[in-house]
DNA sequence: TAAAAAAGTTTACACGCGTAAATTAAATAT
DNA sequence: ATATTTAATTTACGCGTGTAAACTTTTTTA
């Protein structure tokens, strides 16, 4: 007992058995018989063995790590559909491997290389959108099955499971139509972020579809520093009272974060009650959007059933070991949050 | 040049190199001939090899492996240090292997025992303090070199990096009192948070040195839904009257941001200007308390020094192959950040 | 209880690399 | 040009596992 054990074969011989049977019953422990079994859950609890992972890696034909890029980290509404899959892929018996492009193209490609050694079963992937590197990120998803989530990249990967921005966008256009003026639409001029040009397109269509006059209002930029975007321009929007109405929807929660910061120095009073000034709303449902001032009206995600979907596809087509024939496109509905704000 | 290259032997024949040589390569691209060099990176244009990583690790006296361990990554606080953190590892040429406890004792002992089958060559460890299962985190520490980061263990791992929290909470504490009404602590009655603890004993300290009489107002609520609770239980607080004070000083930024919520719908004016009711500070200098209405006054975490110092730490630790005699504990001063809230 | 099926054992090879020692070739210094 | 240093090659072994085939033992079924 006192001897170290280094490898499978001194713990096999510890334990009275096999190292081949052994090497069965780490692989699939009901694989072996009962009393084998006892034998060795016996044996791993007076001695800390466990089987080596680059030998084990070296010599299955598959690991067990599944990939899972996220554009950006530090966003909270990442970081939590992140969390969600991470254990939707240990739940299946794999393991999650959790990258952030940090926002950049050469980062998330940087992801997928360093991925690529890492041989994984699989990825799941949310693209940053029209940012990405197109031409390789599709050769990756051509060398490693990949589902994609979240924003789509043309024809890339086995699948794609995002939200429907059309009826997204459309189903708080609708509202805020209903309920007072029709809404500008509040963006970036060039949006890094994915779906931005959905939902702008989406907002167009939705205000044709109502007989508005649709309003753009693009201001300028960059990154992924959303809220101080949403601040300062949307600041200038207020104080330079070129605003045409009292309603604006945001492209994101983020930027409309920023833009109720900006509001609330201008003393203006948000929200839908007699005596404000203006109506803000946003998209996704931000974790954060519950406690802005005023909370925010927002379209929330149904990104338990993205995430659920993606990894039931990854796994179906790791399992089946062959590429789907045709790419499956699944857009779930988001759901209208009515709070203070719109 | 058709014919697949499968291992560095093929590589090598095709390189005109041998094997031995190009492993050398590999491991140090300038540790060969410039002449050679240059014969391997042309042949790693035409030909797309990489060495097998876990054939690598599998014989490797040490992994280029680095374990970076966090309390909670859909906190944007700890997305925001991990991510700089991941950073300054890649720059020293090791790979960075970030997971998160969210939140949980268990996932924290998880998470290092999935670390463990990995092999680094070091981790850092943001424990979750209080919550924290001692015991098995210390066994870890043992076997594994480990630096702690923002917040303590006792005794664990070779060195802490972290913040002076009674600098800091004395530097807003004696900011309030100078500038108005002495502050109540605001926090929760059972944090389950880092640095809780250590927080609350450095505002009792300040105000006794500041010959102010202290005021805990310690609320319900369990987890890490900061906001939710600041809201809720902060709500209650404010509508109880029963407050001796017109300012509050939060045990963190993510409380004040649910503080500032109620108060908002509450009705009543947070800031420092004339013809406010409440004053509220936070700690952290979270991401968002750029934007909350009105903007959070608080202590900044001085997070880039405490990632540096952690990162040269481990590395000193690989590189001397030696548990260093004593514990190094630092603490970075913090930085008050005043804005509009106080 | 005998026959059939299932599980375990033995043996052997493969995986793709690190690494050490001895030898040979090339570059640099004298 | 020779001596010296430096770099590359050859050879050989080891790492800890997966896995296949042939064989033996145990369990289950008839």
């Amino acid at each position: 007992m006192n001897d170290k054990i280094k490898n499978m074969e001194d713990f096999a011989s510890v334990c009275g058995i096999s190292r081949p049977t052994l090497s069965k019953y780490f692989n699939a422990p009901d694989s072996v018989r009962k009393s084998t079994r006892f034998k060795i859950e016996a044996a791993l609890e007076k001695f800390d063995y466990r089987p080596n992972i680059y030998a084990i890696n070296q010599n299955r034909r598959q690991t067990k790590n599944i990939g899972l890029v996220v554009p950006n980290l530090t966003d909270p509404f990442f970081a939590g559909i992140a969390r969600t899959i991470e254990g939707l892929i240990i739940d299946a018996g794999y393991n999650p491997l959790l990258l952030s492009s940090h926002g950049g193209p050469q980062q998330e490609i940087t992801n997928l290389e360093s991925l690529r050694s890492i041989k994984p079963a699989g990825v799941l992937l949310a693209p940053l959108g029209r940012a990405s590197d197109q031409r390789r990120v599709n050769e990756f998803t051509r060398e490693v099955p990949t589902v994609l989530f979240d924003a789509n990249l043309d024809e890339a990967g086995e699948a794609l499971f995002g939200s429907d921005n059309n009826q997204s966008i459309g189903l708080i256009v609708e509202y805020l139509c209903r309920t007072g003026e029709a809404p500008a639409f509040f963006e970036m001029k060039n949006p890094i972020n994915p779906n931005a040009f959905k939902r702008r397109t989406a907002y167009l269509a939705a205000m044709e579809k109502l007989g508005r006059e649709p309003e753009l209002i693009q201001v300028d930029g960059e990154g992924w520093n959303f809220e101080e975007v949403g601040f300062l321009e949307g600041g200038k929007v207020i104080s330079d009272g070129r605003l045409r109405t009292n309603t604006l929807l945001c492209s994101n929660d983020r930027l409309a974060i920023g833009l109720l910061s900006a509001a609330f120095e201008a003393g203006l009073r948000v929200g839908h009650a007699d005596g404000c000034d203006l109506r803000v709303a946003g998209h996704d449902d931000h974790p954060f959007s519950r406690y802005t001032c005023p909370s925010l009206t927002t379209v929330s995600q149904d990104y338990a059933a993205i995430g659920q979907c993606s990894v039931d596809t990854i796994m179906k087509i790791i399992d089946s070991n062959e590429k789907s024939p045709e790419r499956e496109v699944k857009l779930f509905e988001g759901r209208l949050i009515m709070r203070g704000s719109a």
